[in-house]
Order: structure tokens, then C-alpha cells, then sequence
DNA sequence: TATGAATGAGGATTCATTCAT
DNA sequence: TATGAATGAATCCTCATTCAT
């Protein structure tokens, strides 16, 4: 039925064409669950926004919800991206380097930020998550390089709370469209999870977070009581 | 079967049955609700488990999203009832009073509180919600009681974000099964707290939040620094 | 349950506001239907209008289309009614009198007549409904002044086919606003109408408008070929 | 089954298969909104006779009403299309043939005629629908053969007064099932049409009429003053 | 006579998903 | 790999009508 030209350029080429498929895809989708909730994004505007077939997102990602947790996993990956930073600083000026980047990531890209974090809540907190899991990764790092317990349950509950809280409080930042320097924001941060620390020590006693606590203030542009 | 008293008994009975019939939906509206979100629950099962007609749920709330609403609104005004604190106690202890009655509260109404607390996401913020309203009065009582400034941007972002933090930490506590004594669980709710406030002075470094810091810590079952 | 009164009075007084009801609604129904069409009207938007509960509708009327015919009933009888003229004129005069005074009364009724004539062509032409039956008054009478025949189809068919034209002209005229003075639009119909008699001559030779037609033609204000 | 043509003959064997089940769709929904209104229609008979799935109907016009409008613009261009006449014969020869051509297209497709028709005054009168465009087109070419002003306004207003006679007209002869003679009718609708134009001089002394008129019953079987 | 709460059949519309090509 | 026509289950919502009071 196809006549048989040069072979072997031809698969990469298909290939190649597919994989732009794909990405056409999950851009728009992308684009779309970034505005929308799931229920009211339909799966025709996807293809429609990604100029392709209807039945292309199916055969690519079997589901709406595939494609939606692809998508997620995705905007995940890009915002969370952007953590580098000097291994050889010190703890705390590591830790606000990574917030200070985490925040301007988000501020250029308020959109997309702004619901997939609220997209977060929907989702369910299934460890299995895309966003659970990178999330965790930044916080075992973090533990790591304060040298916490990242396993130690107490701990983990106030970390996530902390981040849950960091979140919102981008996404406020974002839709109210104040305008605080950046440093002040990152100090605010901090501020935050040094009570994250301290609560999760009323919780668990026998953790020690002091040190941690005290790595971070150090940084802190103003000496505070 | 009715005495006939001297006014109008007859329309007031029918109100009664009428008042009944809105209950029993917006009663299976809340059980719905607070088990799966607003597109995976159908007008059919709400009116079906408050064993009435499909029609009477157009019928007392319009719409489907109509019954939601006020699903959500009852649901929150159940959660946010339970302040009532010793207005002569220090500020310090009423604030404990009213974390520890917040929390009581959620875990004896555990389903609802997840969802209803889930559902703020998806709602929005518009300032006229009735989570909103409720969150605000509260914020504002607060405030009233440790002396600060509750039109202030910035506090007021960074009290929102606290609040974000912890109703979030409550859903993680009460879908994890943890089992935290619930003193602890104030203790390191106000230690989130005076990092919130402490974040706030970073953000707007001419607000005072150290008497307030000072309050809230001076009750903290140790001592910190 | 009713303690007795003074009786004679009570009942008249009962049957006055049971008749009022009935007015309320028709004129409601006539309010609404002069507006939309039949499926486009509720029975709820009627009772609301006219104040009164929802079931009293089907109370006087058993049906909504009960209520309907009976609007357009009343509604047929009020346009129709103003047909009052001088025996003693001349035919062509008295036929003119009558055209004019249709017309000015539809111009004065101009919502109405335009949404009734409108009607008529969703009804069906039943010979049984209350459009018809005024209609086929007049067109009886005006055969009898002319002295027609009023019973031979021919004539029936034009003459009903004059009507249809008389009342769209009529609604053009209402709904684009022309302003034509209203002699020169009643010598209009006068020669569509002379048209549809000779066209029923067409239809059956043996009818004999010529004399009807002379005499239409002779109280024309300028002589015609 | 195919022959593999050099072109693109799967997408066309697909193409002509969707053609056709719009079509079926349009037959379906013609043969249904021509025995019975609009709201008397639903969507699952259309599509049941149709012999398709019900969403079809909306993949392809959006709405009921979609399918509707176009129905209605289908029955028109059918009804309407017939028009084919010598344009070397004279001008009363001529409107004389549209006229029979077009009583003959209605008395074979009496059941669509009639609520064709009848549909016509629920549409409501838009410069832009379907019925209006093909009718002022037939009005305009009339005009011309007769050589009349198509833009005045009183001409325009009987010529549509003369329409919808001649609509209703025929409504009644199919219902009643009258059976005149074609030329009889024609001659009929003639007449009809003459005083439709003397109606307009009336309404516009400066019309100049006569020769239109003169025209007109030049070709009358017998003559009439 | 009057109320209006309650009913529930009925219908339009959506949209994920399949599949022949 | 890609298309897009076709499916049909699922669901929201309307509204005439009934009936207990």
C-alpha cells in the first residue's frame, strides 16, 4: 500500500513527527487544565487548541485523565525545575537561594502557577502523585542540607504545611498583584518554616530543630530577638 | 390531629414540611458533597437520598451549583460555630481556646471538614464567599484581641497564608490518622502562627508584632528564646 | 372551621373575588400570550403575574391551553368588537367604515394585534376556534351587504385569503412603523379586496361580483380605469 | 471495494459518507417539523428516523433549532427553486407560468407547503432569513419583468401582503382539499396580485401601476373592464 | 375558593471514547 | 501514526399538573 522509499530516514522522521504530536498535546492541555479545572476542560478542546484529530489524544494518552496527570507532572517539572544552586554555600543561604528562585519562577509564570497549585488540592495527596513526589524531593533536600530527619513523621506533616502555605500565599501574592521585594518575601518565608520547625518540635520534642532554626535566622538581613 | 389554635396553624404547618423538605436536600447535599466534588455528585443522588422528588431540588435551589453554595455555606457556618472563648482570659490563652476548639471540632466532623476545606480551592476567593466572610471575622477577632492591625496588607496576607496552613495540616492530619495530643497540635499551630506574624514584620518591617509574639509565646508550655 | 356569618353577602362577596381571579389570570394569559408563543409561556409566569397560586390556573381552566383559548377568545372578541356602523350607509361606505375602525383599533392595540394575528397561524384553522367564528361573522355580514353569497367556497377561500393579507399588511405596517394615512391604507384593502372578488369570479365564473365590485369602486375618492 | 485511486479517495468515501448522514438528518427532521411545530418535535424522533445516533444531530447543527433553521431553509430552496421560465416570453406570460409552476410545486408537496408555510409567520420576519431572501427575490425579478420600482416601499408592502395571500390561499385549498383548476387558480392569484398593485397606487398616487395592470390582464382567458 | 409544595415524566445537550479507514 | 465520524450513556433542568390542606 506504501510504496517503499529509502527506509530508514523515514521512521525517524515519523517518529519525529509523532513526538511533535505528543508535545502538541500536552502543551494545549497544558494550556487549558493551567485555566480551567478538569471537569471543564473537554478533552475536544484539547485536540482543537493542539490542532489535531479528536482521537489522537486517546490513542497517545489512553485517557482525559492521562493526559491530565501527564500535563501535571509536566507543569510540575517546569516549575520545579529551576532549583540549582552552590552545594558549597551554607545551609541557609542555599535554602533562600532556592525560594528566592522558586518565586520568581512562579511570578513569570503566573498562570500556569496559580492553578497548579490550586490544581494540587483537587488532585488528592496520593504519594503517588507528580507533584507529591517532587515536592518531597526538594524537601529531602532540604532536610538534608539542615540536617534534619526527613522521615520523622511531625516533621513531615509541618513541611508540607509549610509548603501548602507558601503556595497560597503565591497564589495571593499573584492574583491580588502586590508587589513586596523579593528579599522581603523570601525573609517572610523563612520566617514561616523556622514556626514549621518550631511546631514540629511541639509535636515531636525529641526533635531537635535549634540548629536548623538558628542556621536560618543567621541570614536574616536584621538580627531578631 | 392539629389543634386549631387562634392564628394561622394550617400555613404554618405547611412551612414546617416545606422548611423540612429543604433540609432534608441541603442534608443529603452535605453528606454528598462532603464525600466526592461538586461534577462526580449527580442532582439525582442528593434528591434521591433526601427521599424526595427530583424537581424540588430546581425547585428550592434553582440550580445544582445553587444547592452546592448553600451546602457549602452551612457546612462552613457548622465548622466556624464553635468560637466561644472567656473574653476575660489573657489573648494568648483564648487564641489556644479557639485552635483547640477549631481543631476538636474538625476531627469530630472529619469527612466534612476535608471536603468542605478542599472545596475553598475550587471555589475561589472572591471576597464574598461564605468561607470568606467567616475566615475574615475570625482574623479580625484575632487581631482585635493581640492588638494588631487587621487592615494591614500584609498581615493580613501572611494570616490568610497561616490559615491556608493550617486547615491544610488538619486535612493531612485527619487523612493520615495521625495521632497527635491535641495540646500539642495548638502548641505547634501557634508556633506556625508567630512565624506568620514574624514573616508579616518582614514583609512590612513598621508593623509591631512582637507584643503579640510575646503574648503567644509567654503560654507556650516551655519556654523558647 | 368556618364560624357562620352573616350569609347572603358572603357568598356574593365570594363569587365577586372568585371572578376577579378568573379576570386576574385571563388577563395575565393575555398579557403573556399577546408576548410569546404557547410553549414559550409557563403556566408560572402567568399565575405570578396575575398574583395568584400556581394551582388556581388549573383550577378555572383545567389545562394551560384551556387558558390559552380562552385568551385568545377574549382577545379575538376585543379586536373584532368595535364593528359598529351605520344600516343605513351605503355598502361601499359602510364596508370602508368598517375596515377603518379594524385598522384603528389595531393600531391602538398594536402589541396585542400584532402577537394575535400572529397566533392565528399557529392555532390551525379550525373552523371551531373563536378566531374563525368572529371572522366568518364579518365576512357573512360584509357577503350580506353586498349581497353575496356568502356560503359558496370560492368566495370563502378569497375572502379568507383577504383577511390573511388584510392582517399581515396590517402587522408589516405595525412592525416597520410606516405611517400611512389611514384612508389611503383603507382604499389599499378596498382594492386587494375587490382583487380577491374577481379572483373568486376567476375561481367559479357562475359567481357575479361585478355589482359588489362596482360598488366598492364607486366610493373610491379618485375614478379608476 | 475501493479502488486505490492516485488522489485521496478514502477521505473522500469518508467525506461523502458524513454528507450523508447530515442528509439523512435533514430528511428526518424535515419530514418531522413538516407534520408537526417545532416543540412538538424532539430531537430523538429526528434522529431515530434519521437511523442514527442522537448526538449526531448535535455534532452537526449544534441545536435543535440548529437543525430546525436549516430544515426550514432547505424546504424553501425546494419549494422555491422551480422558478424557470422563457424570459423571451412576454411579462404577464411569464408571472403567469412562476405562478403555476409554484401552485403545482405546493399541491405535490402539500404536507411541507403547508408547514412551510405556517412556519414562516412563527420565524418571524428577518431581512436575513432564508424565506425572506428567496421571496424578495422572486419579487424583485417580478418587478422587473413588469418593470415596477422594487424598492418602494408601498409596492414592497403589497407585494408582501399578495405573498402571504397567496400563501395562505394555498394553505386552504391543500387542507381543504378544494379542487379548482391550476389555470383557475392562476388566474386567481392574478387578480389577487392586481389589486395587491392598485392597493400600492392607492398608497402612493405617484406609482404608476396602469401598464403593469394592462399587462397583467392582457393574458386573462376573457376580458374584464 | 385558594394555596403552593410536591411530583416525575420528558427532553435537550454534552462529551469521553471507539473504530473503520 | 492519524483522522474525525459516530456512538450513546449520563445528567441537568423544566414545567404541567396534582393534591393535601
Amino acid at each position: 500500500m506504501e510504496r517503499p522509499e529509502p527506509s530508514a530516514p523515514r521512521v525517524s522522521v515519523r517518529q519525529a513527527s509523532a513526538e511533535e504530536s505528543r508535545r502538541k498535546l500536552l502543551d494545549a492541555a497544558l494550556f487549558h487544565f493551567s485555566r480551567r479545572a478538569f471537569d471543564e476542560v473537554t478533552a475536544a478542546e484539547i485536540t482543537s487548541t493542539a490542532g489535531v484529530a479528536n482521537g489522537l489524544l486517546f490513542h497517545y494518552f489512553r485517557n482525559k485523565r492521562g493526559i491530565y496527570l501527564e500535563a501535571l507532572a509536566e507543569a510540575t517539572r517546569r516549575l520545579e525545575a529551576a532549583h540549582d544552586t552552590d552545594p558549597t554555600a551554607e545551609p541557609g543561604l542555599q535554602l533562600r537561594q532556592v525560594l528566592r528562585q522558586h518565586l520568581m519562577h512562579l511570578t513569570e509564570n503566573k498562570d500556569l502557577a496559580i492553578n497548579v497549585i490550586l490544581a494540587r488540592n483537587t488532585v488528592g495527596h496520593d504519594a503517588s502523585d507528580p507533584f507529591e513526589l517532587t515536592r518531597w524531593d526538594t524537601i529531602a533536600w532540604a532536610c538534608k542540607i539542615l540536617d534534619l530527619d526527613a522521615d520523622h513523621p511531625a516533621l513531615r506533616l509541618m513541611w508540607r504545611s509549610f509548603g501548602d502555605a507558601s503556595d497560597q500565599l503565591t497564589v495571593s501574592l499573584l492574583q491580588a498583584g502586590h508587589s513586596y521585594a523579593i528579599e522581603s518575601l523570601v525573609e517572610a518565608l523563612v520566617e514561616l518554616l523556622v514556626g514549621a520547625l518550631q511546631g514540629a518540635a511541639r509535636l515531636a520534642p525529641e526533635l531537635d530543630v535549634e540548629k536548623a532554626v538558628a542556621e536560618l535566622r543567621r541570614h536574616s538581613p536584621s538580627s531578631n530577638t
